[in-house]
DNA sequence: CGCTCCAATACTAATATTGGAGCGGTGCATTAGT
């Protein structure tokens, strides 16, 4: 790794948008840059912090990888998935004046994790993958901070909201990492964030007015069709039948398993080349699949949720789901895998009441009462000899992963912080007992909210009107139906609701404002259909509300001015 | 929360019903053993 380092040399004097087309030219042979990604590079040169929201295949990566080589110190890049960090890494270009980059993680021998940080010491490692995993360990962070990061960037973002509360918690414990090493200005990137997702975002990172980049969410190739079933044995028909007949390739996703492979059998039986995908299966047999699928020789993946991040195809003609998905997040997050070359493609969720069960039992789990009660009496114990996760780990002998989401929850509850060096440090005032009971509380409040997003999945695959509508306002985005282009639609009636239904209320509670509810507390509301607007509330998640009801009790939800605490 | 699997029961001989247990998704990193 002797690559010099790109130097933009006597032209230190162009202005911003002509050093950056320059870069992006010269470095990465991208002769034009998107209005979104020249004006959130930008951003990122004027040293603000930033969230993208923009398609996979738009150029997301290029946000900070042109700016990237522009400033002074490494790119820390946050990436979930060790096999996303070797595709980042393939991306870049090589050869002479290339940007050096290493990827730290479990992938590593010991001499070449040593050969990574050389790489970095020397200040030769312009771009530092790793997961957030990596960054919870003390001596990663420390490393990091000596070599002075210029810019800290959260790949695939919407795992800080969607992973962090239980999954993968160490994704809420990036504000602390980047504040350890100096606090670079953030760069969160995603294909897919409701407002509720994205203001999470902000928040958990830490970000200090971050500069918004936002593409449309709507994919008008993209076909939309719900239907749903009383009986399973119809609904397992329907689907086969459905990957069989539509155009290849495809994606099924199966709410199991076991069911992925029993789909992924029947349509092999009909002589079709149909693969199972989930997370059970050796590392190899998933690279095998992957590999296939995006060289076209697979017709249909038949998956769990497992599949997808990372999967940049271009000719995915179907996204069939075989079960409720447990959130329109993850919902359209999947279904944008298909279409990305703009020419027709079908998006078909096939659902049963009964779905709603699994998705339930997946939501919010969350650590309990006892978890929560162990770990604040060991955090509070150690009072001014504060331990670190890892010591709370081996202390309490619980999985380090429910120490961490344990800590997390306490912490959101205001019982304890995190100090400069890692350690927990508990709040003198509160009372370990106190604590876990308000972390609990915590945690109460994320469950409501994972399954209000269940509900409102529901919601969407039982939804009357044009579903484009539907889901373009869960994404805080407006849209004027009819779309023509899903089942709805063209089963008539989804034009605009007549004017005897749309209630005059509605103007009262714009899109977008700040509402306080007499039951359920502060929200936002998030989309007007007519006589009915869809409110996210802070501590109970998604409500649908009838305006005729809101307006019939003086009070019950009143508009709270912009800015008021 | 709801489904599947399995054993026990009910009941009378080959099959049906009931109840309880266990299961259900996403990945990192680390470690023990080849």
């Amino acid at each position: 790794m002797t690559e010099e380092r790109y130097r933009p040399g006597r032209h230190e004097q162009e202005p911003p948008a002509a050093r950056l087309r320059r870069a992006a030219a010269e470095v990465f042979g991208w002769e034009s840059l998107s209005d979104e990604q020249t004006r959130a590079m930008g951003a990122v040169l004027d040293g603000r912090d930033g969230l993208v929201v923009m398609p996979t295949g738009a150029g997301k990566s290029a946000v900070y990888q042109v700016p990237g080589v522009l400033l002074d110190g490494p790119v820390v890049v946050v990436s979930p998935l060790l096999a996303l960090q070797r595709d980042q890494m393939a991306g870049l270009p090589d050869g002479d004046g290339a940007p050096g980059a290493v990827a730290l993680n479990s992938d590593l021998t010991a001499a070449g994790a040593q050969a990574a940080w050389e790489a970095v010491r020397r200040g030769e490692a312009r771009f530092v993958y790793l997961s957030p995993e990596q960054l919870a360990k003390d001596e990663v962070v420390t490393r990091l901070a000596e070599a002075r990061p210029s810019l800290f960037v959260v790949d695939e973002a919407q795992c800080v909201s969607l992973w962090g509360h239980d999954f993968r918690p160490d994704y809420l414990r990036l504000e602390q990492a980047a504040r350890r090493m100096g606090r670079p200005p953030l760069l969160a990137l995603t294909a897919t964030a409701a407002p509720p997702v994205r203001t999470e975002i902000a928040e958990r990172l830490g970000m200090d007015r971050p500069v918004l980049t936002m593409a449309s969410f709507d994919r008008p190739n993209i076909r939309l069709e719900a239907v749903r079933f009383l009986d399973d044995d119809a609904r397992r028909r329907a689907v086969v039948e459905r990957a069989a007949a539509e155009p290849k390739p495809g994606i099924v996703y199966a709410g199991t398993r076991k069911e992925s492979e029993a789909y992924a059998a029947e349509l092999a039986d009909l002589g079709l080349t149909a693969v199972p995908f989930h997370a059970g299966l050796p590392a190899a047999e998933r690279a095998r699949v992957h590999d296939a699928f995006l060289a076209g020789e697979t017709d249909v993946v038949v998956a769990t949720t497992a599949f997808g991040m990372g999967i940049d195809k271009e000719d995915v003609r179907f996204v069939l789901h075989a079960s409720l998905p447990g959130s329109l997040d993850a919902y359209y997050q999947e279904v944008g895998r298909c279409g990305r070359d703009g020419k027709p493609a079908l998006a078909v969720l096939h659902h049963r009441t009964e779905d709603t069960g699994m998705r339930r039992f997946f939501a919010g789990r969350a650590p309990g009462r006892e978890v929560l009660t162990e770990v604040a009496d060991a955090v509070h114990e150690h009072g001014d000899d504060p331990a670190d996760l890892d010591r709370l780990h081996r202390e309490t002998g619980l999985a380090r992963r429910r120490v961490t989401a344990a800590v997390n929850l306490l912490q959101e509850a205001g019982a304890v912080r995190t100090g400069e060096e890692g350690e927990i440090l508990p709040d003198p005032a509160t009372p370990p007992s106190v604590a876990a009971e308000r972390a609990e509380e915590a945690a109460e409040a994320h469950r409501r909210t994972d399954h209000s997003r269940v509900d409102m999945a529901r919601a969407y695959a039982e939804t009357t009107g044009c579903r484009r509508r539907f889901l373009l306002g869960y994404f805080g985005e407006r849209y004027e139906p009819p779309c023509g282009t899903c089942d709805r639609c063209e089963a008539g009636g989804t034009e605009e609701p007549p004017p005897e239904r749309a209630h005059p209320a509605a103007v009262d509670y714009p899109v977008g404002s700040r509402v306080r509810h007499g039951e359920w507390g502060r929200g936002t509301v998030l989309s007007e259909d007519g006589d009915r607007i869809t409110v996210l509330f802070d501590r109970t998640g998604y409500r649908t509300l009838s305006l005729a009801a809101v307006a019939g009790q003086d009070g019950l939800l009143t508009v709270v001015p912009e800015g008021g605490a």
